[in-house]
DNA sequence: CGAAAACCGCACCTGCGGTACAGTAAATCG
DNA sequence: CGATTTACTGTACCGCAGGTGCGGTTTTCG
């Protein structure tokens, strides 16, 4: 009952980097079951085609990605009361953790599935939209927080604004891989800390 | 030497949109050959192989790409003599043109190829980084004569702002594409513009 | 010990990328 | 106009990858 979960999230583990490093279409079943050291049969015995693979990966994706956010925002704003400073220091740490990564983010698989779209099937694509979506109403609450507090110098939509954090990772994320420079992604990051230290200003007293 | 060159651009015109509606490797050379009205053989006579294809869409793509942003912000400076205006102007514009797509962005070739790495060889790979690498180029150079006349709210490197127009650009499709939203993409132009609005100010005599 | 669970082995089918090569229609140029 | 390229068509074929089917075998766990 456990050697069989261990065995999947092997295989998961082996066609993930294979994925973010080569594109899912480049990525052989073939190579993925040698790597792990199992046949094909063991493969299928796992998931009932590619298609059942590539949306076990996206749920795991999501669900660590969530923990990642949820733990290092809630840490940032344990290190600081004010809800726009907590959120600046969880931009700071979100960048630093981009910059420690060796040879740079790997990869969104979210980004990989959405250039890939119809190697896959409706449920997979609708995963990697609400995904997005509760991206945006976890960031568009912290900015809620904020702006409860702060004037803002510039009239933006606050969704918006919370669609820039993904946006800026994803931009980033591209933009790394393409130039295989590890630091043009927490460099983004600090330019959209950047924008948010100069949107938010203290409230003035009326 | 004409009717070559015609056939040659209508296989491309095909290959580009299903890539970019489905990725690379969804993408068969007998779907394209069916509906451009040739046979495989004709397809091989034009392009030795999927990854020729490949650099020749990409090649394209990219001029093209780069007479949009010539001419867009060339008109933008002529609207207005003011660097940090004109650049202003220039992102406005470009956000309309992206609100103006009927079905949203169809997506960025460099990104997908990006995501579809090892299915292409090494030249195709240096030329995304090169277009890339252009841009940053091209964006710095508008930021440098803007910095001339403005002080800068916060110190930030003018070669990573540059890198976030990209950045914008392909994280604003990766979400226009997942959500399958047009609006984002033209939302995040508007909000790197908002940044840059509140970025640079009036420089003060000292 | 017995029954699931977790595989292995093998055969086979399909579709796709790609090759090879001979033949042909159409455009172009002297 | 005639000859030569250019731009294809047609056919046959190869190898690889995804995927199916199914019978057999080992491992694990209650």
């Amino acid at each position: 009952m456990k050697k069989g979960q261990e065995t999947k999230s092997r295989i998961m583990d082996i066609a993930e980097a294979a994925i973010l490093a080569k594109g899912f279409g480049a990525t052989s079943i073939e190579e993925i079951i040698e790597e792990a050291g199992i046949t094909k049969s063991g493969f299928f015995y796992h998931f009932s085609d590619k298609n059942a693979l590539a949306k076990a990966l996206l749920e795991r994706y999501i669900s660590i990605e969530d923990e990642l956010f949820d733990g290092l925002f809630d840490r940032a704003q344990e290190l600081h009361d004010d809800p726009l400073h907590g959120f600046l220091i969880g931009l700071k740490l979100l960048s630093e953790l981009m910059a420690d990564l060796p040879n740079g983010h790997p990869g969104c698989l979210i980004a990989t599935y959405c250039y890939n779209e119809r190697l896959f099937d409706k449920e997979v694509r609708e995963l990697s939209q609400r995904a997005m979506l509760s991206w945006r109403k976890r960031f568009r609450k912290a900015f809620d927080k904020i702006a409860e507090k702060y004037d803002m110098r510039d009239d933006v939509d606050l969704d918006h604004l919370a669609d820039m954090v993904s946006a800026t990772c994803e931009g980033g994320i591209v933009m790394t891989k393409t130039l295989r420079d590890p630091d043009v992604l927490p460099q983004q990051i600090l330019m959209l800390r950047s924008y948010i230290k100069l949107l938010f200003t203290e409230r003035k007293p009326n």
